[in-house]
RNA sequence: AGCGGGGUGGGGAAGUCAGGUCAUCCCGUCGGGCUCAUAACCCGAAAAUCAGUAGUUCAAAUCUACUCCCCGCUACCA
């Protein structure tokens, strides 16, 4: 493992509030990923941005009457506290409208200028005469060419999901006048060049995903096309040519480079050298399946322009979507709920904790289902782990006052007890290195179910013989519990390691600590209460019903 | 259409890449136990020809071929 990482997760684009769909693919998995490598003793950080421009943004910052610019500033700050709410943790959350980032953009284009990797060409696009401008992608409605819906965008039909080739009955979103087709003239990103390149990167890294590496190696068979890079809009990273003052980069070419520069500044303004940080690291890209595209073939082949002076990705992590009660996430049909209308209902730790066991390592797509997020939180959560560790510790204030007491010679249960505290350190890193942050989190309750049993058949409230043993490896179970949790659930990880009567924060103790048999005879335990509180079917009822039209 | 992924006891899932240690986990049902614990927890039972057919093999949920049925993606989106 590598001492250094850098961890980014995708951008999310700054329109709209994060809901359960962007944390359960992407931002969860990137800050458990984070944290567990912290644990490690790897230096890690996690670098976001949201992402800035683009047409949808500027149309709909005119519809809001604002500059886009102070639109995209609400909706910064407005992301960022809903992640902070949810406790993922980010060391730099930025914009793609930076300084740095225009900069940055802007060197990376003339490189690969120099380079012989980018070209002019005249497209044919649709301009309006009223408005006096061209229009791309959203600026243009009409209808879907292959369902006939009608008030769909050219780039996307919402009723039937496809993008459509050219629009029919096309119509200016501003003012509803017929466009004009006009020529003008754009950049375009000789992607081509790049193929064999790219089959080469696919093929000698061997973290990624072999399925969604197959996906992205058929689309190099099949023959990449060269890429559109520029807009006529207003709202972007400006081209840094005199000549095209009314031409900006289109979002997919500048976005993601600031992974980078965010990760430059963040880096430079704490006295490290960024760039060689950077090509030091372990360099990994959470992402949804949806933009598999992006960070498989433009991400890696703009490095590769530059001839790799950023290094390419180690590891891109690609998890599949939320569908929610089986059914697609859509804001227009109220089939949605917002991080932070559910983090006022229920804790961030629930809400970690369900999506984690729901969510493998892999394209398919999970689903959130309340009924089953009530179950899991009361079977699992509260009956599995958090009764082990109100019942070992509850039991010890009461029998023991608050003492742990010295072992007596182990027998046979209580040795098989020890190994498993010995070998949850090295079975769970296994797990999490290699992102199957799923299968970690049942290890854990495997961990925990076993003390059930443990305590349950030592039953040391007859405080017979080996009663001693029982309480003295159940709480030791507990504080690995404690540090083992502490990726997926930080604050209840935190809670336990309080009742437990230790100081200081969890997240400081390293990962193998896990399998340290730390609590001696003696040591005081602080005082114990519930960690959580069950999840009640009239609460679950209600979210139920909140759903959906109500018209 | 092409590509990708699936079909596992009543429900939801894991296991399939590296064939035997495998039929596992959660919920539900039935019976028992315990009383430290949030009506929790523990033990046990019923219930699956692992979609179908054919094949490879000493051995197949797992590999191969074909068939049936589901779902996703195809360059907007986590």
């Amino acid at each position: 493992m590598n001492s250094k990482a850098i961890i980014t997760s995708a951008l999310p684009y700054a329109n709209g509030e994060i809901h359960l769909g962007h944390v359960a693919s992407t931002y969860l998995p990137a800050d458990i990923t984070t944290r567990f490598l912290r644990q490690k003793g790897v230096e890690v950080y996690y670098i976001c941005a949201s992402d800035d421009f683009g047409t949808p943004i500027l149309i709909q910052s005119e519809k809001e009457g604002k500059t886009p610019e102070d639109y995209v500033e609400h909706w910064n700050k407005r992301d960022l506290e809903d992640f902070e709410a949810f406790n993922i943790k980010f060391d730099f959350f930025y914009k793609t409208s930076s300084p740095e980032n225009k900069q940055f953009v802007q060197d990376v284009f003339k490189k690969l200028e120099e380079g012989g990797h980018i070209y002019e060409n005249e497209i044919i696009q649709l301009y309006c005469n009223t408005d006096k401008k061209f229009l791309p992608d959203r600026y243009v409605i009409g209808i879907c060419p292959y369902c006939n819906a009608d008030d769909q965008y050219s780039d996307l039909c919402e009723k039937c999901g496809r993008v459509p080739d050219e629009i029919k009955d096309p119509r200016c979103s501003i003012c509803g006048q017929t466009p004009v087709k006009e020529k003008t003239k754009h950049y375009f990103f000789k992607l081509k060049n790049f193929s064999n390149k790219l089959a080469e990167y696919l093929d000698s890294n061997n973290n990624l995903q072999k399925d969604v590496k197959k996906y992205v190696q058929n689309w190099i068979k099949e023959g990449l096309t060269d890429w559109d890079i520029t807009r006529d809009i207003s709202w972007g990273i400006p081209i840094p040519i005199d000549s095209e003052k009314e031409k900006v980069f289109y979002g997919w070419f500048d976005n993601h480079l600031a992974y980078i520069s965010s990760t430059i500044k963040f880096l430079n303004d704490n006295g490290k050298d960024g760039k060689n940080f950077w090509n030091e690291s372990d360099i990994y890209h959470f992402i949804g399946k949806d933009i598999v595209y992006h960070h498989y073939l433009f991400l890696p082949a703009m490095r590769l322009g530059i001839n790799e002076e950023y290094k390419l990705p180690d590891y891109i992590p690609t998890r599949g979507h939320l569908t929610l009660q089986s059914k697609k996430i859509s804001k227009s049909r109220n089939w949605y709920i917002g991080l932070k209308e559910f983090l006022e209902i229920f804790p961030a730790d629930y809400l970690r904790f369900y999506l984690v066991s729901i969510n493998p390592y892999s394209q398919d797509d999970l689903n959130f289902d309340w009924d089953e997020f009530a179950t899991k939180i009361n079977s699992e959560l509260i009956g599995n782990l958090g009764n082990l560790v109100n019942r070992a510790l509850g039991f010890t204030v009461k029998s023991f006052d608050a003492v742990v007491p010295n072992p007596e010679d182990f027998d046979n249960m209580d040795r098989e007890s020890e190994k498993m505290i010995n070998e949850l350190t090295s079975d769970l890193s296994a797990l999490m290195e290699g992102n199957h942050l799923d299968r970690a989190l049942k290890k854990i309750l495997q961990f925990s179910a076993h003390f059930n049993q443990y305590f349950q058949h030592k039953e040391p409230w007859k405080n017979g013989p080996g009663t001693n043993s029982c309480v003295f490896l159940s709480v030791n179970a507990v504080r690995s519990l404690a540090i083992a949790i502490y990726p997926f659930m930080p604050e209840s990880s935190q809670k336990i390691w309080s009742q437990l009567g230790l100081d200081g924060d969890v997240s400081t103790q390293g990962f193998a600590e896990i399998s340290n048999i730390a609590l001696k005879q003696n040591h005081k335990l602080g005082s114990v209460s519930p960690l959580f509180e069950k999840v009640e079917e009239s609460i679950i009822e209600e979210q139920k019903s909140k759903l959906g039209d109500h018209n």
